[in-house]
DNA sequence: CTGAAAGCGCTAACAC
DNA sequence: GTGTTAGCGCTTTCAG
């Protein structure tokens, strides 16, 4: 193989003494060539190290097998997890991903990023980008405009747009229910930033699922942090004042869980004990940390697979002039249960 | 804005009722148009919410300002710190970023995946996959094939190749020296699996430092696992056995040192009195972990930046028909001290 | 200052 | 079976 000096169609063509279109037949495998006409070909295409221009391709066919992926926050492991799902199941399926990470998970200004996919000609776009406070604004004023299917991932449902998430909720339900057939009664929530619509799904469950069981919330029973260990310090301290009696905690991620422990652990509060601990992970370590933690598990790598599944799903079928109803996907997360919430 | 059909050179100057040349003039802010052609041609574009294709411009330019990225392991900390570095850094310099992860660290069959970045003709090549076994052995072989430039992160240093990496061996004699500090004396070491390049620098660190204080070193005094929090687990455990007195441990990332900390709260063997502990960092967190824990911390994010910096440096010589040396850049871990290894 | 012609590397549509 | 022509959307070259 020699890639050094692309060969382009033209040589091939040349070398082998026929025209650029009988050597296009060959490298799209058409029936209509002669065996030996193809076995000519084929042996100065290997001699050649002919590689075809996926470029010129795409500009000719109006298509390029190329997804667009915008995520955001790659530095912490739910994006990466999820992107890692998103490489894989493109690769499955034949498309490229051009990568485009935000600096931010509120960015405002996405047109440009949208253009600078489109100018690309991406065949469809991943919008792998959590939904925070107004960073959705411009959907309703965009998304008609642009000319390929895009699927949303961590969005709230809503009808006529694609989206595939996590479904929060019924993970935070999980975890307040275990927490409650514990025998808990004073169960306390670290919420994560509550402009992030995650974040709101799951405190709101874990209040749903405490007034269900005749338990009342009031504001002293839950602190909002953002998302960082330092973040849950304060927040636990914070608890630990106004609601004194807490004997169970539901932490809306593992970061800030982390720094519950050391204070747990530092100030001699026992768990499971004197305070029953679960947190939605995303380490997938849990087991391994001092005591072994209860989590609600949510697989991000499944929900990269499945958003780029519905892409490309959209992709095929508007390719074949067929109209696909948007879907809203929910994967519903697992309770895995360890020692930090059950007293044995 | 309408993205929605995408407008066309020839339908611009058509609509402003000029040649395709003069708006390629103004859309490349060339000097050579009359301002009133301009504007009226500028209004066009802005009211067909025109954008260029990039493919095109690709195409008969021989440039596409896209860098190829290959990656593996998404879905760990480190390489998504990595890749955070690196869009970040392409995103600067005006690069688009096509993403290709390896399905395993040690994959071997790459030919396809280079092909499939040149196919698509990337104006360089990232290539952010650590150095694990023979996963360079194609190196030699096809490098020089290669029409553009390649960077490679996280590989030993060898001339005539660009490489970026962490000085993983600085850091482990940084470790070892500050637990010798501390008055220890027999210290272990959990490895990461010796097949890969950074494990082996981090256990050569650590071997080096204590035979240069006089310290022999034998095979009962480390074990080597496999990154994995269990891995960690089984080693430690064997550690104990094959090395009673050991007094201190290095160990060689986070994810085992978690399965370590926990195993130490379930023996009671007190953190740092009767071992003191350090690690190679990937988390940042480490200070909320019980009880804090010093570390080494490498940089990744810096590690992508530098690369794509790299990279870009060389393309842009290229393309000034200037030859530019390839360096081996190193970069130095910091000793972040803190409740783990230090008795107060 | 502006336009016409040629061509980047490929394929669709048609002819033979 | 195979070749010819045209053109994807743009820029380069050169003429005016």
């Amino acid at each position: 193989m020699n890639l050094n000096k692309r060969a382009t169609i033209k040589q091939v063509a040349k070398a082998a003494g026929v025209s650029t279109q009988t050597v296009s037949r060959v490298i799209n495998d058409r029936p209509d060539v002669a065996p030996e006409t193809r076995e000519r070909i084929q042996k100065v295409i290997d001699e050649l190290g002919y590689q075809p221009s996926a470029l010129a391709r795409s500009l000719i066919q109006q298509r390029s097998y190329t997804l667009g992926v915008v995520t955001a926050g790659l530095k912490y492991v739910g994006p990466s997890r999820t992107l890692n799902g998103i490489t894989t199941m493109a690769e499955e399926l034949g498309y490229a991903v051009l990568l485009e990470e935000l600096p931010r998970f509120d960015t405002e200004d996405i047109k440009p990023r949208l253009q600078s996919l489109l100018a690309r000609h991406v065949d469809g776009i991943v919008w792998a980008v959590p939904e925070v406070g107004d960073n959705r604004s411009w959907v309703d004023e965009i998304l008609n405009d642009v000319p390929v299917p895009v699927v949303f991932l961590t969005m709230e449902p809503r009808p006529g747009i694609s989206t595939v998430a996590i479904d929060n909720h019924a993970g935070g339900v999980l975890a307040t229910r275990h927490l409650l057939d514990q025998g808990r009664r004073r169960i306390g929530h670290i919420s994560g930033p509550l402009d992030w619509w995650e974040s709101r799904q799951r405190k709101q469950s874990w209040q749903d699922t405490l007034n269900n069981a005749g338990i009342e919330v009031n504001d002293s029973h839950w602190v909002e942090g953002n998302w960082s260990s330092s973040s849950g310090e304060t927040a636990f301290a914070a608890l630990l004042q106004t609601y004194p009696g807490m004997d169970a905690l539901f932490v809306a991620n593992d970061q800030m869980a982390l720094s519950v422990l050391q204070s747990c652990h530092r100030r001699g509060i026992r768990i499971p004990q004197d305070l029953a601990i679960i947190w939605f992970d995303n380490i997938n370590d849990s087991a391994y940390f001092w005591p072994a933690l209860s989590t609600i598990n949510h697989n991000q790598h499944e929900l990269g697979c499945r958003t780029v599944r519905e892409v490309v799903n959209q992709i095929e079928a508007a390719h074949r002039d067929e109209k696909i109803t948007p879907q809203n996907i929910l994967l519903t997360p697992e309770l895995l249960i360890r020692d930090s919430s059950v007293v044995k």
